[in-house]
DNA sequence: GTTGAGCGTT
């Protein structure tokens, strides 16, 4: 399952976020969106875990405060 | 040296 991880602060990086979601599941994979060419955050990103871990972490971190700001976690959008 | 609504890449 994916998630969509939103309003995150600029300071983020692909790790970290790698690293919250684990303390709630087992993480498959992690992609923060930065722009590939000036390499800044874009302020949202991608987990990928399991179903089960996938739904008790988007719970657990939906408006976890991160760097002093909530993060949004919703189910990712499949992309066209 | 910045910004903030949003769903991605080879």
């Amino acid at each position: 399952m994916k998630l969509y991880v939103g309003n995150l602060p600029w300071t983020v990086t692909g790790p970290q976020l790698r690293e919250l979601f684990a303390q709630h599941g087992e993480v498959t994979d992690a992609h923060v969106m930065e722009d590939r060419e000036s390499g800044r955050s874009r302020g949202f990103a991608f987990v990928e875990m399991p179903d089960d871990d996938a739904k008790k972490a988007m719970e657990a971190l939906n408006g976890y405060s991160m760097e002093g700001r909530p993060i949004v976690v919703n189910e990712a959008r499949p992309r066209v």
